[in-house]
DNA sequence: GCATACAAAGTTATCATACCAAAATTTAAA
DNA sequence: TTTAAATTTTGGTATGATAACTTTGTATGC
């Protein structure tokens, strides 16, 4: 008779009502980072669930990054990483990858990017300079045949860029976005000549207003070396 | 340290290999959106594995998004929502809610979000117009003691603003800002007397400019509105 | 006293099997 | 042709056994 009122919307499969729960008690601070989890065959008792069901549900709250499972050692209670957090956005972004995407992308940094220069020039501090100054040197030293490498270059001194703004949410929002520049750059790096030159002189003008703590310059040279990325994308969409 | 002397051999275990595995083929389009898998007990013999490591990486893959399982029927490649791409987003936010984050988050609106307004103001579709049009409204008929929904308007209207970008990339990117504004209202509205009239005239303005296509004037009110909000919270934080 | 080696206990990882429940499919009846 | 029942397919749960790993304590040898 359950089974004829019985449940309607509640899909849910066991498993997934043992994650809720520990997820709530992870997000109510009611389990602590670091805190260690009873053995699989403790929980089973207390949730009064097999092993296979209870399973299923700590390995999702792992693959999520909210536990960390060690075998022959326990279950603990994890901090979430950044990494963890936008790993799916970043997933996500790589599927819908198309050209689409790419014009957004590049309208999203050419509104966001600038004012992220002028902020990081007025709260930069000194470590964030010297990562700064070392993205440029690795990106003169960079082999020019190594586009993969100099992307990368590129997309670190952007994220770099955005850490010395000390804004987390900057950092956290940009970077699913500049992760996916080296797979726009491998697409048209090949059919510009010369670009690398102006490539390390705009980034190296960003760097020395960032320096200077002038924010005035930093917003105008990371919108012109923007711009500049936009026409060469234009280009190449067309 | 961790990273220098941490495992070199594989400290993958069989299930998380599998998950690899499929991952990867879903990745590079090997297994299309909407192609339906083998069932587990093909699987099982097409990886040799026992059901129950397969399944652990089925379940884990069905936790991303990346595939449905429907009971009785079969496993499918799903198309990744972004609602499943920003969730662990927006969890990692909810667990670092403090004061800290609150300051981080009206920085970076009181930064993007004029432009988002601006840029909304091109290009919104009469579509967009009327779904801000309603928000106002049922902002406007709202039970001023009922915050939740007052707060959870505001959310919807901030971001239909970033839907009215057409660009994918800035919703994404505001979404779990905004999914944070309810939680922060909850902690300061109590204080603030005849807050509301203001907020619906603001958001009213907002709403005329992007109407209007006047871009500027959408810029302003959206800064103007921003400024009212982070005078609010230094108030509440001090 | 100290360091190494080893054994034991506890834990997660995997496997194999069985049965249950829901959905889809086939078959039979009206 | 339509409907309803039976069958098959498929995922969901349960259980027990074994393997692999970590930690800890203990014993051994020096």
């Amino acid at each position: 008779m359950d089974e004829i009122f019985g449940k309607i919307g509640t899909a849910q499969t066991l498993s997934q009502k043992i994650e809720r729960r520990i997820e709530e008690a992870i997000r109510q601070k009611k389990l602590l980072v670091g805190t260690k989890l009873p053995s699989e065959r403790e929980l089973c008792e207390m949730f009064a669930v097999s092993r296979t069901a209870l399973r299923e549900a700590l390995r999702r709250l792992s693959a999520r990054g909210l536990i960390q499972i060690k075998k022959g050692s326990g279950m603990f209670v994890s901090e979430l990483r950044i990494e963890d957090a936008i790993e799916s956005l970043n997933l996500y972004y790589d599927l819908s990858f198309d050209s689409d995407l790419i014009s957004q992308i590049i309208e999203v940094r050419r509104v966001f990017e600038p004012e992220i220069a002028r902020i990081a020039a007025a709260n930069r501090t000194d470590e964030d300079l010297t990562a700064l100054n070392k993205n440029i040197a690795d990106l003169a030293d960079c082999d020019p045949d190594n586009t993969q490498m100099e992307a990368d270059i590129i997309n670190k001194f952007h994220l770099n860029v955005a850490k010395a703004t000390g804004n987390k949410v900057m950092i956290i929002s940009m970077e699913p976005i500049y992760s996916l520049l080296p797979r726009m750059r491998n697409l048209i790096y090949a059919n510009v000549d010369g670009e690398k030159d102006f490539t390390v002189k705009a980034h190296r003008a960003i760097y020395e207003a960032i320096r200077d703590k002038d924010g005035e310059q930093a917003y105008k040279e990371m919108a012109g070396q923007i711009d500049r990325t936009l026409e060469i994308y234009t280009q190449y969409l067309k």
